[in-house]
DNA sequence: TTGAAAGCGCTAACAT
DNA sequence: ATGTTAGCGCTTTCAA
């Protein structure tokens, strides 16, 4: 592989001149920049961008941390996260967690060993996470995306307010005896957080909140569960007449265990979503959800860590701009309620 | 931020020993190793993966290209990549394409700046580009997802047998009247190899092929094109009664399509998709289609690459163990076809 | 406008 | 077992 020097010698100058060529043409007499052009392609000169990142004071890099992709909802993310620095000449390194938090601690450090630029990362759970505050007493560029976390560069939707929101639907359409389902709940502050909702809205209508009905995420027989604790349910008679998810995802697998128990959607049981998927537009009935805006989320996030670590010296990541405050801060995108068919009345009480 | 020299000096020795101590842990006196341990986590040592990288002979970046994520086979795919990649210490740079070729140019240039030990691409259309060849004639370790090139390094399944024999289940189920949807013909060579299917299938029952019916992919007005279509259809009396949709993504717009035409799906129309989204099964009707392994398509094709990489020289590129020749061949794994609600007998004739 | 030279942080001979 | 040293390929002063 032909390197700057094979190039200087063809085109009969120095290196200096060649790099010069290479990142700032102007600098370079044109018929001296046609020569070291030519010698380029000719011996197909490919750089080296190790050797650039060494010397320079930034990689170009940016580290993306997220959970899963077989949730469409961090592919969506992601999405939005290379659409914002598409042209920028950055690339991104990514890794996934599994939800796992030492995977967690492992990625990152992988991640600041090659120097990345900044860190786009979702946690499992970005309160019980000391990470972050290490990274910013080590002056890393970071924002998370999904965490909801009021004190912390992130961006999220109010996941609170909006699970509320969506429960005051379900309540407003008859509803008394709803039940949150969930992964584990003290594995993710978003689940929290939308718990938290589920109560304010139970309790604004004066209704009693119901312990969260927790699923293990990463069983494959979820479906088995869903329809044991129905059967339990049933037995004590207190079988709810809509569940809140607090994902689609869920949402699509507990509608499909209803209907293996032979419960039927939406005239035996409401189920109302989180996330706002695509494909939940596609369903019939379609699934009623709490939507977020998961392109804009990594959008906004990419956004911001440009901005942030644009705004710092490369090499020190000292701030040298004075640092838009905002940006140490959460963004709240507004999130929106989506009806759909997978919410009715309740049986016996049609509205 | 601290290197090696600061440990070094910290620790009472040389550079060489501490790098030593790093990597080969065992070259040094168990003294001196815990004196380096010691001193590189006082001075929250990390090191620099470029230096490393610069020097070695190999990167451990690994290079993935895909046209989205936005259709979960992808994102599929790269779970099953990250699977196989897992442990290994290796990293994966992504890029996505959004199929335009000369995104893809781009990309994989930026990808070889960068040295990646390896490509994992999904390209556009394989076969009318001259990019593997390229990149074979320069040695570079490089395997290829999803597309159907034959004499080329690859992963996939058999996207003629597979399309033939899913539309010979439609033809079973009664239909004779079968079009195929799908995105622009010319610019997939997944597509083109499904539509020979198509006809493959159709004309072993002694059917004429139809001409596919082409969507734009982009266009966010799908819906609106296979309403007209559906119309001028009706209008020359020849409203095929199943409709083969090149991918799953494709086969529930067009569903949505059909449902907000008044047409019930399977009652007055069959669908049959491609792919075998996890999500076709969650819907009701689920969905018909030909399924394709594609967590294990991005497993296989990672291993494949590592076994490409390991037996190589990293600096040179060159073969150093005899290289498995049919790594440079297409891996061909099985599909399956996933019966679903979305396929039944034509209108007016229940079998 | 161009060149010489000093590293960026690390690894791997080679020498001790 | 450890140290010395020569780069890996590039950018960027500083001088000319």
């Amino acid at each position: 592989m032909a390197d700057i020097r094979d190039v200087a010698q063809r085109a009969g100058c120095s290196i200096a001149t060649v790099s010069r060529a290479l990142n700032s043409p102007q600098l370079v007499r044109p018929e001296t920049l046609a020569r070291v052009q030519a010698a380029a392609a000719e011996l197909k000169f490919r750089p080296n961008a190790l050797g650039r990142q060494l010397r320079g004071e930034r990689t170009g890099l940016i580290g993306v941390m997220l959970p899963t992709l077989g949730n469409p909802v961090f592919a969506d993310c992601l999405e939005g996260i290379e659409a914002a620095i598409d042209g920028t000449g950055r690339r991104l390194l990514l890794v996934t967690t599994q939800y796992d938090p030492e995977r967690e601690r492992n990625a990152i450090e992988t991640l600041l060993q090659q120097r990345v630029d900044g860190l786009l990362l979702t946690l499992a759970d970005a309160e019980h996470s000391a990470l972050i505050d290490d990274l910013a007493a080590e002056g890393v560029a970071c924002q998370l995306v999904y965490n909801d976390a009021p004190e912390r560069p992130c961006v999220s939707v109010n996941n609170r307010a909006a699970a509320a929101q969506g429960v005051a639907m379900l309540i407003e359409a008859g509803h008394r005896d709803i039940v949150m389902v969930t992964g584990a709940l003290h594995a993710s502050d978003r689940a929290k957080r939308r718990y938290l909702g589920y109560g304010d809205a139970m309790q604004a209508a004066g209704l009693t909140p119901l312990p969260a009905f927790e699923i293990d995420f990463n069983s494959g027989a979820r479906g088995e569960r869903v329809r044991e604790w129905l059967a339990q349910r049933e037995r004590d008679g207190a079988r709810p007449t809509a569940l809140f998810c607090s994902n689609d995802l869920l949402a699509l697998g507990v509608m499909r265990a209803l209907r293996e128990a032979g419960l039927r959607v939406p005239d035996d049981m409401s189920v109302l979503g989180f996330d706002g998927l695509a494909v939940g537009e596609l369903l019939s009935p379609t699934l009623a959800t709490v939507v977020q805006p998961s392109v804009d989320i990594g959008r906004h996030a990419a956004q911001r860590l440009l901005a942030q670590i644009e705004g710092r010296d490369g090499r020190t990541g000292v701030a040298t701009t004075l640092p838009d405050a905002s940006l140490g801060q959460a963004l709240i995108l507004p999130h929106e309620i989506r009806r759909g068919g997978t919410v009715a009345a309740p049986p016996g009480k049609p509205r």
